[in-house]
DNA sequence: TTAGCTGGAGTTTTT
DNA sequence: CTCCAGCTAA
């Protein structure tokens, strides 16, 4: 042991992952386990002990938020220039390497960054523009297409097309490329493609970043796509002489973004291709209690394939998991409601509280339940502070600054605030860009008529733009674009307008801030390029991070969220509702390869987010869609042990709700395609007299578990029908079959 | 050009 | 049920 200070207070396998020497290395890091500290303090060590300067050293996380907290962390321990420095997202160094090499990746100095929202209008207007049934080819579909191809890594001659409409599909990707290509635009997938293809295609630019990135760290390695992972074997110079030390840290068992692209398989392929003969596990947990521990461990063992991980603490065992099942959703709301005031009334800070869902639409319930108790909350997922629409319009007057050939900015703002052309007009300028293969901005020319007139006092104004904003500093060039704009002229006369003109007004901090915080200093920090334009790198800063999501930051409030922006956060009290077969585990998920293994890990990360308490809870019926639903339980609650759990509700569903009540005939619901869950249109009435009702949990000898999702008849004739998941939906003959609440 | 209607869809999300 | 996109009528 070194006395280096750095390394105090690590564990053993922490310890080993820091001071590991120089060679590639996969640092399998469990929820809790010190993943972030072992990163940033493995960095500190390498170049404390002169291991590698700074400038060596290729950091790359996935989100802004993680980049920007690494980079926090290491100059917190070792304070230093952060200037060279290459810590940031795949997409953000990808921009910063393309910015330096514009000309060899064959793109236009100043080029714009598209992010999803303007893509999607570019291939809507691509789409148009080629006269294309947007049945047949919706534009989110193409755009899906489109990226999937890029994120394997394939230009359009690349993809295999075996009929006719796979041929159109490509051929629409190869006009997009065009379309982007012609507008000095680039998509998020294709900063990483380009980026790759640079490497790939330009020796000299390869060898240089080759020779300089001694040291690779990547976080979160499970969720690296297919190109990711070839770019960075490329960056590394895998099997070359000079082959740098890349570190993959992740964690196989909280891989839950494979339908967005992310490949688990990378993990296995790194350890091969990159000869890593010790796998490094970081299993000691410093977040939760051992029950919540061994909960997560028991539901995560029932995945195959795995790296194989087990979470343990020195922390005690602390409480049980708490099990609440409840009557239906609103009352779930409810139940959560009175918990949290009681735990608020204990000391529990409301934002060390979290609720936890599988799909957004569960929030509403909740959030109506919280707001009648006049409990603070926040709901993270909302618009974020560069994707509302009057930032959007202020950016894309800046855009047209930059290059007033961005037809997708021009599109955007030619007719806001309105000034009189309509799609006649926007239709005819359309016609004459693509008649003349020109921008919109350049088709002036060939426009006669009225519209000529209206789209020419447009073009004027975005001239008048540029020049006025020549030699501007960029928050007074805000400034200037949203009085000349007119845009908060716009807002201030619109009702309800004030919050928008305060957002408009926000770009400006935003710009002032840009500018003196680390966000330019980065850029400008490049050490191969030409000063770059703050202009542009200030909306490659609005594209790449969109801000904080909506949300008023002010007093602590109880914290609401999918399972999956969960991930990373910790809390001292969890809730995860609504646990029903068919929500979680989500039936599309049922249906895919592999999906239920998705689910369960999206389980683990949901359990291994508490620290001391983990409420699980479900509703025996539940509004979706407009249809009242009576789902099972999840079979999660099964692959957690008994004894690490403790029922608030008496033995599973058998309290007496509803009881007896009208015994005529209820009308048969229709049979649900879904074997494991049941829809059925009407709320929770009693049922006949043999005690049962609908949306009880029972059980049955043969068929196992099941819910009552409908019944009829009395006495004797009393039948009820049950959803037995797996062994279907049938009706049976209280009188015959042997039917118990479970 | 905009308001108002109608129909369709409805996991998860970062860059 | 509830949101959104796209269409029709003023």
């Amino acid at each position: 042991m070194t006395s280096n200070p750095l390394l105090s207070g690590l564990n053993e396998q922490q310890f080993q992952a820091v001071t590991l020497p120089a060679q590639s290395a996969l640092i399998l890091a469990g929820a809790g386990s010190g993943k972030t500290r072992v990163l940033t303090t493995r960095l500190a060590w390498l170049i404390s002990t002169g291991q590698v300067s700074p400038h060596g050293i290729l950091a790359v996380t996935f989100t802004n938020k993680a980049a920007k907290e690494m980079l926090a962390r290491l100059t917190a321990m070792l304070p230093m220039n952060a200037r060279g420095l290459w810590i940031g997202t795949f997409h953000g160094l990808c921009n910063r390497m393309l910015r330096a090499h514009w000309k060899e990746a064959g793109l236009p100095q100043l080029f714009q960054i598209l992010d999803s929202a303007d893509q999607l209008s570019a291939i809507k207007r691509l789409l148009k523009a080629l006269n294309i049934d947007d049945e047949k080819f919706p534009a989110r579909e193409l755009m899906y297409f489109i990226n999937s191809a890029k994120e394997q890594g394939l230009r359009p001659h690349e993809v295999e097309a075996f009929d006719d409409f796979a041929r159109k599909r490509v051929e629409l990707y190869q006009a997009y490329e065009a379309q982007c290509q012609r507008e000095g635009v680039v998509d998020f997938a294709e900063l990483l493609l380009r980026c790759h293809e640079l490497l790939q295609r330009n020796e000299p630019i390869r060898a240089h970043y080759q020779r300089r990135f001694r040291h690779i760290l990547v976080d979160e390695f499970q969720d690296t796509n297919v190109l990711q992972y070839r770019w960075l074997k490329l960056l590394a110079g895998l099997g070359t002489d000079g082959q740098a030390a890349v570190m993959a840290v992740g964690d196989d068992d909280q891989s839950i973004y494979r339908f967005r692209g992310a490949e688990v398989g990378n993990m296995r392929d790194f350890e091969r291709e990159f000869h890593v003969d010790n796998v490094i596990r970081l299993e000691q947990n410093y977040r939760s209690h051992g029950n919540i521990l061994d909960a997560a461990n028991a539901v995560i063992r029932h995945n195959s394939g795995r790296l194989g991980k087990n979470l343990w603490t020195e922390a005690g065992s602390g409480e049980p998991l708490r099990v609440y099942e409840a009557f239906n959703d609103i009352e779930e709301a409810r139940w959560v409601v009175e918990e949290i005031k009681a735990l608020i009334h204990d000391g529990t800070a409301r934002d060390d509280i979290a609720l936890l869902y599988r799909s957004n639409a569960q929030s509403r319930v909740l959030e109506h339940a919280l707001f009648s108790a006049g409990i603070p909350y926040r709901v993270y997922g909302g618009l974020r502070f560069f994707e509302r629409q009057e930032v959007k319009h202020a950016l894309a007057y800046m855009r047209l600054i930059a290059n007033p050939h961005d037809d997708t900015a021009f599109t955007r703002v030619v007719n806001f605030p309105t000034r009189g052309i309509g799609a006649r007009s926007l239709e005819q300028l359309q016609d004459a860009a693509q008649a003349h293969s020109t921008s919109l901005y350049g088709a002036l020319n060939f426009l006669t008529g009225k519209a000529a007139q209206s789209v020419g006092a447009f073009i004027k104004l975005v001239d008048q733009l540029r020049f006025a904003c020549e030699g501007l500093k960029l928050p007074e060039m805000v400034e200037q674009v949203l009085e000349l704009s007119g845009l908060r002229a716009h807002y201030l006369t619109e009702k309800e307008g004030q919050e928008r003109v305060a957002n408009l007004d926000e770009i400006i901090n935003a710009a002032a801030n840009f500018i003196s915080e680390e966000g330019y200093a980065q850029v400008a920090a490049e050490d191969e390029t030409a000063p770059p334009d703050p202009l542009s790198a200030f909306l490659s800063h609005a594209s790449l991070e969109a801000g904080e999501h909506q949300a008023d930051a002010g007093q602590a409030a109880v914290q609401l969220m999918t399972v999956h922006s969960a991930k990373g956060l910790e809390f001292d009290v969890v809730f995860m509702g609504g646990l029903e077969e068919g929500l979680f585990p989500h039936e599309n998920s049922v249906l895919e390869r592999d999906g239920l293994e998705e689910e369960r890990r999206l389980m683990y990360v949901a359990i291994t987010r508490a620290r001391h308490r983990l409420y699980l809870s479900f509703a025996q019926s539940r509004m979706l869609h407009g249809q009242t639903r009576y789902n099972l339980r999840s079979r999660f609650f099964d692959e957690i042990p008994a004894e690490l759990m403790k029922w608030l509700t008496p033995p599973a569903s058998a309290r007496g709700y509803g009881g007896f009540g009208s015994s005529s005939a209820v009308p048969a619901a229709p049979a649900s395609s879904n074997p494991r869950s049941f829809g059925s249109g009407r709320k929770n009435p009693a049922v006949n007299d043999s005690g049962f009702r609908i949306g009880q949990q029972v059980a049955h000898a043969k068929f196992g578990a099941g819910v009552i999702v409908n019944a009829e008849g009395s006495g004797s004739d009393a039948r009820v029908q049950v959803n037995f998941g797996a062994h279907g939906v049938k009706w049976l003959a209280l009188a015959v079959a042997k039917l118990t609440p479970a």
